[in-house]
RNA sequence: GGGCGCAUAGCUCAGUGGAAGAGCACCUGCCUUACAAGCAGGGGGUCGCAGGUUCGAACCCUGCUGCGCCCACCA
């Protein structure tokens, strides 16, 4: 390096210390009103609803993910001219939320009974004030851009009010009905779940054979769960049974009851399973319903809703579980016992709260017919008006929306949007909406469940925007844009958004009922070796933790890097450290330019006043742009944020600004700094929506503008400087000259420091010689002195040719070292001859291959006879 | 039981027919005045196994093995 221009001071300190400044940060953008989204802009509108957490989470990976690509999407829109709208919210959480504020009452020794209904619901209200919703508060430490002015809940008067109206227009339309169906229910919550709700898992059971009857009457049936023969109405085998047959139309004495059942034909039964016949007990078993509604059966109801057994005799007031071992004790005692296998895994249902095993119980519950609805949502989809990313998961959506069951939306919680029925003295049944008076008078009440919180965050993109008024925002920015989650809430949470938004406005073109254009899938968050992140294991890494240690910045960079679309992402700390690394890189390259007088122009001086250096990295610049910025619009975020790490890292700092260190002494000083301005302006301008935080610091300190923010997207709008192929071709050649040197000296074992006279000839040198000074500062050669005498040389081959790098290392060089090395490259040489010599031979190959192929292994072939030749002469010429 | 996905360097992952890549880890040498949270150089892979298609396969086809996920009312 030659004489250095001198350095300015600069306002950055020596190190970005995010823990300093990103609040201030936020809080600033927040008060300028950035994020406030405006419905009567002229600009066009890009519009995100933020997938409402419950008022009880706390943010986790997961979120963390989310939120920095919904982040980075919006930043991005927001650059590029957009009215943006980026709406939060939390949801009620029915369950969930019932349960913590029941726990934190048990350990007062209060039920929710003891304080009522109203009173409880109130308590629910006071716990949001006072803990819920903690989660907004660490999207701030994130850096979430999203418009608090439009903050809702699913509580909200005006988000019921979309509830209740929404509910009265299924009723009417007959897709909301009441029926007496099995249903799960959580023995523990005591409610009724929907299928969604439910978690299966492989559980060890026992699976007994049990004799019914006797003697030729006899059929044994086997069953995971005795005690439920107590509801039996029935046995049932497969029709086309011979075996069975003559039974079919009998009746048999059921054991420990004293009752007779009859023995019925039924398709459902799998006549290979177990014996072929299978005990039936409608009233606890999903199938069994099927069956008893099909052949008239009763069906007695043996469990309350804690799932005691209420039979009378001795197992009345017994647990199912307890009961279960006592039924099989009884049955043992009278011989009925024929077979046993234990464990036998089977899969049971569990509670996704509470993860008690749900007991299917006949039950009456409200339900949506979603059969319709769902058929809307998968046109939608199939039909391109919404977008799936990637378009892989599409298929797990059709499979979902087309095989949709009935939802059962009734819950019966205190907690939640009530359902909006009243039942009469005379059985009448009202639905009423929400500007309507609910029947008074005498006998009339309102239905006490409520409904499932699926049901309100199914209407969250059109509530949350003011439906069913017709509002401002609702024009504006609905459908929205994007909706960006996990591939696991695709189903429940996705599609019911979909049905709704579809029903609800169904009187708009098709183009505009749908709730949004793309549906954004990532992946799930796992830990360093692959396995789900989760509190048992203890695996589970805090976002919080990260942004205290690392900063928000790399966290949300770390996560951003590994966000293929749809696939899952292992992380480990190392990687937080990695990005805290390249955000320091990002800090210090600014620095840097600022202390030599980077400098930021309206205009950058035309090509022919700019070096070849310069010309270089504007070329690489605007190709990385628009690469970036295609990326970013194909959802692509890992590869976007790798490509800028790299560019930024590799190019710019590794190379250009070594380069340009150089040129700050030369005649071309001031295009450099003009150069060096602009590219830095750029890469914070790209990095922003990623990194807001440091990005933000950065270039208002390099620019004096007022903020990133609201800064113009790179892309786009701005015509980007051309590659500049000669240049490329140049700076590739000083680049793989000073590479080779360096390999060179670290072969010969020279100090990376220690100048070595150097003399460079050659055609290959020739043509780069207008970048001398940039060879010998950055390969750390000196002039050759007075008495040069080369005692090492190394050839490299440039595009003009071979370049001649003589050294003259006084006696320090390695001659075993260097001769080791040259064998190795003359092995290296012989293999490449040899590969390239058989694919030439190959007639196949050149009669099928394209022809610049084939030119291509043509040439390898040539330099390869040419590096053995060259080695050869070399090892020759080493002394001894 | 049905469906889907994955298997590439020690680890986590890119790479959809023409010379095997990145980050981290590892080895060597350096505090070279933006940066040791750094710089320079380096080692390391019959791309899960077996067949097939092709002049040519990590990539396309078939089978196998091993993981993972989703859905599911087989007692």
């Amino acid at each position: 390096m030659t004489e250095n221009a001198p350095q300015q001071p600069t306002d950055l300190p020596n190190a970005w210390n995010p823990a300093d400044e990103e609040a201030a940060l936020y809080q600033r953008w927040v008060d300028a009103g950035y994020f406030t989204a405006d419905a009567t802009s002229e600009k066009p509108p890009f519009s995100i609803v933020l997938p409402p957490p419950n008022v009880t989470g706390r943010l986790h990976m997961g979120h963390a993910l989310n939120h920095t690509l919904m982040d980075a999407l919006t930043r991005r829109r927001r650059m590029q001219g957009y009215e943006v709208l980026w709406l939060p919210g939390m949801d009620h959480a029915g369950i969930a939320t019932q349960n913590v504020v029941e726990r934190q009452l048990g350990s007062e020794g209060l039920s929710r009974h003891d304080l009522g209904r109203e009173r409880f619901v109130e308590r629910v209200w006071e716990w949001k004030a006072e803990y819920g919703g903690k989660i907004l508060d660490q999207m701030r430490r994130l850096g979430d851009g999203v418009d608090w002015s439009r903050e809702r809940f699913t509580m909200d008067e005006s988000l019921s009010r979309a509830v209740q109206t929404m509910f009265k227009k299924l009723y009417d339309d007959g897709l909301i009905y009441r029926a007496e169906r099995i249903i799960n229910w959580c023995p523990r919550c005591h409610t009724a779940l929907s299928d969604i709700e439910v978690d299966h898992s492989d559980d060890d059971g026992e699976l007994v054979s049990i004799r019914y009857g006797d003697g030729d009457a006899a059929i044994v049936v086997a069953t995971t769960r005795a005690e439920t023969m107590l509801g039996d109405t029935a046995v049932a085998v497969h029709p086309d049974d011979e075996r069975y047959a003559h039974l079919i139309g009998t009746e048999v004495e059921l054991p420990l009851t004293g009752r007779h059942i009859p023995i019925v034909a039924d398709k459902h039964v799998d006549p290979e399973f177990g014996t072929g016949a299978v005990k039936v007990t409608p009233a606890h078993d999903p199938n069994d319903f099927e069956i008893g509604r099909r052949h008239g059966l009763p069906m007695p109801s043996i469990m309350d809703e804690r799932a005691i057994i209420t039979v009378p005799g001795p197992f009345q007031g017994m647990d199912r579980f307890e009961a279960r071992p006592a039924v099989i004790a009884a049955l043992r005692a009278q011989g009925r016992i024929v077979a046993e296998k234990r464990p036998y895994v089977h899969a049971v249902g569990h509670c996704s709260r509470c993860d008690t095993v749900i007991e299917p119980r006949l039950s009456l519950q409200w339900w949506v017919k979603v059969e319709p609805l769902a058929r809307a949502a998968g046109e939608a989809v199939r039909d391109g008006r919404t977008k799936i990313h990637p378009p892989e998961l599409a298929k797990r959506y059709f499979d979902w929306v087309d095989n949709m069951h009935d939802w059962t939306i009734s819950r019966q919680l205190w907690w939640g949007h009530r359902i909006p029925v009243w039942y009469g003295p005379d059985g009448e049944t009202v639905c009423v909406g929400p500007d309507e008076q609910p029947p008074s008078g005498e006998g009339w009440r309102q239905d006490p469940d409520v409904l499932d919180t699926w049901f309100s965050s199914g209407l969250w993109p059109i509530s949350t925007m003011g439906w069913p008024a017709d509002t401002a925002d609702l024009a504006k920015f609905y459908p929205t844009s994007v909706l960006s989650t996990g591939y696991d809430i695709l189903f429940f949470w996705v599609a019911r958004m979909m049905m709704f938004g579809l029903y609800a406005m169904q009187d708009k073109a098709d183009s505009r009922a749908v709730p949004f254009q793309h549906i954004y899938l990532h992946g799930l968050i796992r830990d360093a070796s692959g396995k789900k992140m989760s509190k048992s294991r203890g695996n589970v890494i805090d976002p919080l933790d990260w942004m205290d240690r690392f900063g928000a910045d790399a966290t949300r960079f770390t996560l951003a890097r590994g966000a293929n679309p749809g696939a899952d992402m292992a992380l480990a700390e190392e990687w937080a450290a990695g990005s805290r690394n390249f955000c320091t890189k990002l800090w210090n390259a600014t620095r840097f330019a600022i202390m030599n007088g980077a400098t930021i122009t309206r205009e950058l001086p035309p090509a022919e006043e700019l070096t070849e250096t310069d010309r270089w990295i504007l070329g690489r610049l605007g190709a990385v742009v628009s690469e970036v910025d295609a990326l970013v619009e194909d959802y692509q975020f890992a590869k976007a944020t790798n490509l800028l790490y790299h560019f930024t890292w590799d190019e710019l700092c590794d190379w250009y600004l070594e380069l340009a260190k150089v040129q700050f002494s030369g005649e071309h000083a001031d295009g450099t700094r003009a150069v060096l301005g602009h590219a830095l302006d750029t890469v914070l301008r790209l990095l922003h929506p990623f990194i807001p935080f440091i990005t933000e610091r950065l270039w208002t300190t390099l620019t004096g503008g007022e903020s990133l923010v609201v800064a113009r997207w790179p892309a786009g709008s701005v015509r980007l400087p051309a590659a500049d192929p000669v240049a490329d071709a140049r700076i590739g050649d000083v680049q793989k000259l000073v590479t080779e040197i360096r390999r060179f000296r670290s072969d010969q074992g020279l100090k990376p420091g220690q100048r070595v006279a150097t003399r460079l000839s050659g055609p290959g040198f020739a043509e780069v010689a207008g970048h001398e000074d940039a060879v010998r500062a950055l390969a750390r050669l000196a002039e050759p002195a007075e008495g040069f005498a080369a005692t090492a040389s190394l050839e490299v081959t440039l595009a003009g040719g071979a370049a001649i790098v003589e050294v003259d290392t006084s006696g320090t060089i390695d001659v075993a070292a260097e001769r080791k090395r040259l064998q190795k490259d003359l092995a290296a040489a012989e293999k490449e001859l040899k590969q390239t010599e058989g694919k030439l031979g190959n007639q196949g190959f050149l009669d099928n291959a394209p022809a610049d192929v084939v030119d291509k292994i043509r040439v390898r072939r040539d330099a390869a006879v040419a590096d053995i030749e060259r080695i050869t002469a070399r090892l020759a010429a080493l002394p001894g």
